[in-house]
RNA sequence: GGGGCAUUCGUCUAGCGGCCUAGGACACCGCCCUCUCAAGGCGGAGAUCGCGGGUUCGAAUCCCGCAUGCCCUACCA
């Protein structure tokens, strides 16, 4: 007698895919996979002016990065489409007729400046500003004499005073006064459905079983069920989930970091973080792990589980996430992933030098917190014209000129030293720092910038090994140049 | 103005009447590891559980007020 469990995501082209959007989809899609039901996607564009086609794409494109497929949808169909709301408005205007025939909506005539002034003068007189139902009283003469004038009506439904009240997963139960919901408008002059009627028939029509959403439409349920009742419909599950807010506890938004999804891919996050991250804003498991890919959790999420405070956006925590995820990757699948993120970046890449990306890659990783710095952080590895500043060497136990001798034994250390890998290297460099009497890191870290250019790198040794005997030899030769002019000065 | 909802370290959270002198994680600080930087390990600081009343032998946990915040209050979604 259980229903199937259908979910859908429901977002407005008007921008991208936002991430509190993302994480509404996210926790739609996880309950829908843990009980093999269906995520359904919906475009919601009842909103010409706003929406806008081009974006439809992007938020394709930001679900499917994160993982979160669909299916049905605009783009794949299924049997109870289409899934654009401004292909549906025969459907809507249906139910319209319905609600007009059945007299629970009416034609309004009043004109915008009417309803304002109303509106003004309740908030005047301190009351709550509510349409009171002002198109419900005029007469037949009225009436006629409005439509000669050239008024369109809208169709507004008709509230009765009851209290209104639903059952919602997260929040409990939710109930509102008997004078709350006043005669909303359900279709425009032009005939159009508003958001409002369009969901309810929408989520009817594709029977929906779970309506799972962000927090900012629980007012909009209460208009919602009412039109379930009116039309005779069982309304749906409800369940709502608190917002994604700044650190100023506001709507997230662009002043607060990166709004949409696509700027994260960009900026280096792994689709894995960023799902980690979103789905503790305002959940846990209940222990201790905090560690999730997306199937794990398929089977951990549990709508009961969600928290009903609003969840502060948090970059630095989703940086961590970022670390973490990009250090349990495998080596071919973050070298693969990284590539495109360093050519980008401007690294100067060939194909066949895949196999050294990635050897250096491996040296790297845990040091890389973001994709998008790959190149800054392995650029030494491709540029052979590498001219080592060897001003960054602090000459406080060694001089230049002692520094320059040091390295050139280093020279002839490159080139006898066979095997060219690290333990190798590393056994002859502490003896060659003994030999001089010198502490082993006084002599590293000139060769480390002589050979990498900087002063952060990778364990010198088995970097060394990855450059390869050739590169080592040449920079330090380069090094030597730039240190004579330093001991000369 | 009205309504709805919320309120545990700076942040994400655990907690569902005694296990809490409130646990974990991020960030921060210190130490260790160490050829640098990371990563990792260990430790520290950080929350009188928004405030005030109750209920109870006992409350972060239940009830009532207040405060604050957020969302909605469109012929937007």
């Amino acid at each position: 007698m259980t229903q199937p469990i259908r979910v859908r995501m429901a977002p407005s082209p008007t921008g991208d895919l936002h991430v509190g959007n993302a994480r509404t989809a996210l926790c739609n899609y996880l309950m829908a996979r843990r009980v093999g039901g269906a995520f359904i996607l919906r475009v919601e564009d009842t909103d010409a002016q706003r929406s806008d086609a081009s974006h439809e794409e992007g938020i394709y494109e930001g679900l499917r990065w994160l993982g979160l497929d669909w299916d049905e949808g605009p783009d794949v169909g299924g049997p109870f489409g289409p899934y654009r709301q401004s292909e549906r408005q025969d459907i809507y205007r249906e139910a319209v007729q319905q609600l007009l025939a059945s007299e629970q909506a009416y034609y309004d005539y009043t004109t915008a400046d009417e309803r304002a002034a109303e509106r003004e003068q309740q908030r005047a007189e301190g009351r709550p500003p509510r349409y009171s139902g002002l198109g419900r009283r005029f007469t037949a003469a009225e009436i006629a004499e409005r439509k000669s004038a050239g008024v369109i009506p809208a169709v507004r439904f008709r509230s009765e005073p009851s209290p209104v009240q639903f059952d919602d997963i997260v929040l409990g139960n939710i109930r509102v006064g008997p004078d709350e919901v006043d005669d909303f408008v359900i279709a425009r002059g032009d005939g159009s459905a508003l958001y409002n009627m369009a969901v309810v028939v929408d989520d009817e029509h594709m029977r929906i079983s779970h309506v799972v959403r962000g927090k900012d439409h629980v007012s909009n349920t209460f208009r919602q069920v009412l039109l379930y009742e009116a039309l005779g419909w069982m309304p749906p599950a409800f369940a709502h989930l608190p917002l994604v807010v700044n650190r100023r506890r506001q709507k997230f938004s662009s002043r607060d970091g990166a709004q949409w999804v696509g700027e994260y891919r960009t900026q280096g996050y792994l689709p894995e973080a960023l799902v980690n991250f979103l789905v503790f804003l305002g959940w846990a498991p209940g222990d201790e792990r905090e560690i999730f890919s997306l199937d794990e959790l398929v089977q951990e999420f549990r709508l009961e589980r969600v928290n009903r405070a609003d969840a502060v956006f948090d970059p630095q925590r989703l940086d961590h996430f970022n670390g973490v995820w990009i250090r349990r990757l495998d080596l071919n699948d973050l070298a693969e992933r990284a590539w495109s993120y360093a050519a980008q970046g401007g690294l100067d890449l060939r194909s066949d030098q895949r196999p050294y990306f990635a050897a250096a890659l491996e040296l790297e990783y845990e040091r890389l917190s973001h994709l998008n710095r790959t190149a800054e952080l392995m650029d030494f590895f491709f540029d052979d014209d590498l001219d080592p500043d060897m001003g960054q060497v602090r000459f406080r136990r060694h001089s230049a000129a002692e520094t320059a001798s040091a390295l050139e034994r280093v020279v002839a250390l490159v080139d006898e030293t066979d095997p060219f890998d690290d333990p190798t290297l590393e056994a002859a460099m502490r003896t060659l720092a003994a030999d001089l009497n010198w502490r082993a890191g006084d002599l590293f870290m000139p060769v480390r910038i002589a050979v990498t250019g900087r002063r952060a790198t990778p364990p010198l040794f088995a970097t060394m090994e990855v450059l390869g005997r050739q590169r080592c030899r040449d920079r330090l030769r380069r090094a030597l140049v730039g240190l004579a002019k330093l001991a000369a000065a």
